[in-house]
DNA sequence: ACTAAATGTGACTGGTCGGTCACATGACCG
DNA sequence: CGGTCATGTGACCGACCAGTCACATTTAGT
């Protein structure tokens, strides 16, 4: 936790030092991340730095606590279709969120990406509910698809879970790449994105594919 | 590129020092794995290894050859179906020996996982065919199951490039942790964990997954 | 204007790093 | 033997790191 010291700081200095923090932490694995670094981009003094944060690992964390409430400040903002929806519906907004939250936040997205995938100091429980969060999450969500019956109840639970998982980590980059995203493009268009016809469609085919499988579509509907 | 000095090792040494370095390298990143870890490990003196490396890069490079051809070995012993077979079996095949291979080689699956998502000094181009190459060849994979007819040619072929792509780097540690396997089986057991029947069983649920979709089946066969 | 508490500062410590170099040891050959 | 050429060695260099601390500066209360 930062110190007292650091909370009565003038707003913008605060953010100041969040901000180079974040892009530290996002351009760096955490041990290559310097402290040193973010004190000389800062232009405050090392020791004022240490009367902020008890040391390296504390910044981090303080870090990660704010990601996680600006990305959940973030999905409620357009909040979830009801529960009862179609799954398939469900699954575009989770997909569609986590692809804009990238979009917007870059470097949180960078950072928050780190967490999952780099050795990182943190608790070992919330460790395991970032890495494992999103099965445990997709898994409930197999079982409303099948009591609505817009899930076949012989697919793997697990297996599709995963897919889910791995798909909102990724899609979002993925689409970046593909509609050929400029980063200028990011922080000067008002809208997002991904809210245009070509999004749409890619979440479409995403979806359509989890829906319907790769297999030839003239023995249905 | 090594020197001449350092093939001239007796082999053994020259295996004890490519262990180490592959396993310095697969527990950290690039910027964190240590040179002088690794000589304190094998036991060399710094001026050794800089007798047979030019440098910290130098090493990596030639890790990441060896490792290149080790796989392309580790392939070829179970060599893929014909061209011209379903290429649903196709993908079981590419999802298995991938998953394999993570899993007899978890060490040198680790490295080549770091190069991927990780800042790593490789150059520009051999990065981008690292990289996207999964993509490109399952752009194909997705025109030749077209042509077969046993691809919906509706399908998004970039999307589904991706999902495959995603599969074949990440579904061995999904699997590995699903089965529960630990470390000393894959080191003690002669088979490869993944052929049993449970493991046939993940492969069938995620191609089933692909081919078919999520939704109910009624409607078919 | 004086004081005391809060805040700012950067040289410094002890450590690790990648990389070098002057020198020691060994191997082979006459 | 002596000589020479390949190989081995570890103290050392400059750079950078996380973190500390004695001191300077600002702020606020009186």
């Amino acid at each position: 936790m930062p110190s007292e010291t650091f909370f009565n700081l003038p707003e913008e200095k605060q953010r100041k030092i969040i901000d180079v923090a974040i892009e530290e932490f996002a351009e760096n694995p955490y041990e290559a991340a310097s402290i040193s670094q973010i004190v000389r981009r800062t232009g405050i003094a090392k020791g004022s730095f240490y009367q902020y944060f008890e040391d390296k690992r504390d910044l981090y964390l303080h870090l990660f606590d704010m990601i996680i409430q600006e990305k959940q400040a973030f999905l409620q903002q357009t909040p979830p279709p009801d529960e009862d929806v179609d799954v398939f519906e469900h699954l575009r907004w989770v997909a569609r969120a986590g692809a804009n939250f990238e979009l917007s936040h870059p470097k949180l997205a960078k950072f928050g990406y780190r967490v999952v995938t780099d050795d990182v100091p943190l608790p070992e429980e919330t460790l395991k509910i970032a890495r494992s969060g999103g099965r445990v999450f997709f898994e409930q969500f197999m079982r409303n698809g099948v009591e609505q019956g817009v899930i076949d109840p012989n697919v793997d639970a697990g297996v599709a879970a995963f897919l889910f998982d791995l798909i909102t980590v990724h899609y979002g980059k993925y689409m970046v790449d593909r509609l050929e995203i400029t980063p200028e493009e990011l922080t000067t268009s008002e809208r997002y994105p991904l809210d245009t016809t070509e999004g749409e469609e890619l979440f479409d085919a995403l979806v359509d594919i989890l829906q319907n499988g790769l297999g030839p579509r003239e023995a249905r509907k």
